[in-house]
DNA sequence: AGGGGAACCCGTACGC
DNA sequence: TGCGTACGGGTTCCCC
């Protein structure tokens, strides 16, 4: 499940392998992960954009186009999901997941490979894009994100403080994985409402949470099943996963034994 | 407005 | 063994 980490380490490598690289043509496999545009107009959409950069918001790679005579710049919003893969010539040709695949001008292919195609591909004109990605909340990396900030928008939920971390409006990026490792990293219970947090918790969870996605960065990633990179490689955080997956294991703070919480958003 | 629930999709797990 | 069914997982959309 790509999230914050695995995401960014998607849109790094591609960023630096496809800056610049000129689409030539974009067949659609599976048109039902196309959004935001009707999929028989992706090629004609596409054709002679040039890649300005790849880089990541929330759980989203977005990729910058610079189309040869249009004054729109357009973009790129690919959103993985569960079993979602951006591989760049790592996808066999007859590869019955492979929902879109782009050919580039100097004959490299990137391909969107997708098992359970709940993940989506979208095409956003400046306007839409703008409209979209205002609605997400700021990023847990970014400086500019204060505690102070944090916390005012956590403790203002009566929601379990779970569901507040993995709310994409109130952070962008954070999911089961990420959430569950802060959450324990913080020692707090995730079913724990929110509003019921003091200062000192919800400050010592954001540092614990950047924590966490700064080392799992560092891994490329966590491949607790389906994820892998551009090049169809796994991360390696599951490693140094302390909570998320060990249901029944012993605690490796307490050595007592960790027990599922009271579901929390079905998870 | 904030929050709950269904829909989306298909491999996997499980029951008979 | 084989078939049928329930389930999961994040986001979006609809509804209260």
């Amino acid at each position: 499940m790509p999230e914050l980490p695995e995401t960014e380490t998607i849109a790094r490598d591609l960023d630096a392998a496809l800056r610049g690289a000129v689409i030539a043509r974009t067949v659609v496999r599976h048109p039902d992960v196309v959004r935001a545009v009707p999929p028989d107009a992706l090629d004609a959409a596409l054709r002679g954009a040039a890649i300005a950069q790849v880089w990541r918001r929330a759980k989203l790679v977005v990729l910058d186009l610079l189309p040869d005579a249009r004054a729109s710049r357009p973009v790129l919003a690919v959103q993985p999901r569960f079993t979602g893969a951006l591989l760049l010539d790592a996808a066999p040709t007859d590869d019955p997941y492979v929902c879109l695949i782009w050919t580039l001008t100097d004959g490299r292919t990137l391909a969107y490979r997708d098992v359970r195609r709940l993940g989506t591909v979208a095409l956003f004109d400046d306007a839409g894009w703008h409209t979209y990605e205002g609605a997400l909340g700021p990023e847990p990396l970014d400086p500019a994100l204060t505690p102070t900030e944090f916390s005012a928008y956590v403790r203002h939920s009566t929601r379990p403080i779970k569901a507040v971390l993995m709310d994409q409006r109130t952070l962008a990026g954070v999911g089961n994985i990420y959430a569950t490792e802060a959450l324990w990293g913080a020692a707090l219970d995730p079913s724990r409402r929110a509003c019921e947090l003091s200062l000192a918790d919800t400050t010592r969870l954001l540092d614990v949470l950047r924590d966490v996605l700064l080392r799992a960065i560092a891994a490329r990633g966590t491949s607790f099943r389906d994820y892998r990179d551009a090049h169809g490689a796994r991360g390696t955080f599951v490693e140094q996963l302390q909570a998320y997956g060990r249901a029944g294991q012993p605690c490796r703070r307490c050595g007592g034994r960790l027990v599922g919480t009271d579901a929390v958003d079905g998870r």
